[in-house]
DNA sequence: ATTTTCAAT
């Protein structure tokens, strides 16, 4: 049996010099049966990503539509699919006063640097473009990464929802042929409601990880749902690369010191590195500007008064 | 942790 999905290019690609994405995607072409019962499967162990894209504009049908596997060693199957819907904003005239509606299924959540990748695709966009994310499982949640990177896109306006019944029946519908009766996978009910549980906490829930400092586990504690401190706590989510590196020799012993180390090292992150974080996010220091919160970007505030957000 | 996770200890 070959592990890799069939590997048969589209027609309409069978000249282009593809590098590394030739066997990886698949442009208005059905999942097999099988490829999707493999792939959208809460029970086992999947070590690959599969992703079914759609963009449709107000009316259908859809512009363009179609499926990619990670290429193993090369690139996530996200960053593949952003590729080809980049390539067709390229190729065709988009209205501007049109609006976009791109929907993933995808079969693990994009890790922190696909998460980046998607940020920066809508952030190129002049139309409006809606991009809703549904997510069969989970990627790799030890990784604080991957969590974080989750409540980024969120705070960019991705509509993301872990995948309930009606989803992967949907998907089923949507993405496969031949197609008989969609039989769900065994304990799949119970799968999606862990799943749905588990992204309500991580969207209350400030986590970190205090293995990187040195720790044994993992804590988790809840902040306040005040809206101000939500957002400036993620905004110190956002730069947690950059704290994570400054606090490698810091070991609070709690909550409360490990909040009031991460606010240390926020204060210490520098306007050009804040600089980074504005031009990567605008939407965010948007929020933080109209919501007052500039007391949170001290040490920045330089920058915010060079954008007029304070 | 529910968890072998976009492979390859």
């Amino acid at each position: 049996m070959d592990p890799k999905p069939c590997c048969t290019i589209c027609p309409e690609y069978a000249d282009t010099p593809y590098v590394g994405l030739d066997m990886t995607l698949f442009i208005r072409k059905f999942l097999s049966e099988e490829e999707f019962h493999d792939n959208f499967n809460t029970n086992d162990l999947v070590n690959k990503a599969l992703v079914c894209f759609s963009l449709e504009d107000k009316k259908p049908p859809w512009k363009l539509w179609g499926f990619a596997y990670n290429n193993p060693g090369v690139e996530h199957a996200e960053i593949t699919v952003l590729q080809e819907l980049s390539k067709f904003w390229r190729s065709n005239c988009m209205k501007k006063d049109s609006q976009y509606k791109i929907t993933l299924y995808a079969t693990y959540s994009p890790c922190l640097n696909c998460c980046e990748e998607i940020c920066r695709f809508l952030n190129n966009k002049k139309e409006k473009v809606i991009l809703n994310l549904n997510i069969s499982r989970f990627y790799n949640f030890h990784d604080i990464d991957n969590k974080i990177s989750l409540k980024i896109l969120r705070k960019y306006g991705v509509q993301i929802k872990m995948m309930d019944l009606e989803d992967f029946k949907a998907c089923f519908y949507l993405f496969v042929d031949p197609k008989e009766q969609f039989e769900p996978c065994e304990e799949l009910n119970v799968h999606c409601e862990r799943n749905a549980i588990e992204l309500d906490h991580l969207w209350h829930e400030l986590t970190v990880d205090l293995q990187l400092l040195g720790h044994r586990h993992t804590i988790r504690f809840t902040y306040d749902h005040d809206q101000r401190y939500d957002l400036a706590l993620v905004i110190v989510e956002s730069l947690w690369g950059i704290v994570k590196r400054k606090m490698r020799n810091i070991r609070p012993n709690n909550a409360d010191e490990l909040k009031a180390a991460i606010k240390a090292t926020w204060a210490s992150i520098t306007p050009e590195q804040c600089h980074r974080l504005i031009t990567s996010m605008p939407r965010c220091i948007d929020a933080v500007g109209m919501l007052g919160l500039s007391e949170y970007l001290e040490a920045s505030g330089q920058q915010l008064e060079e954008r007029g957000l304070n």
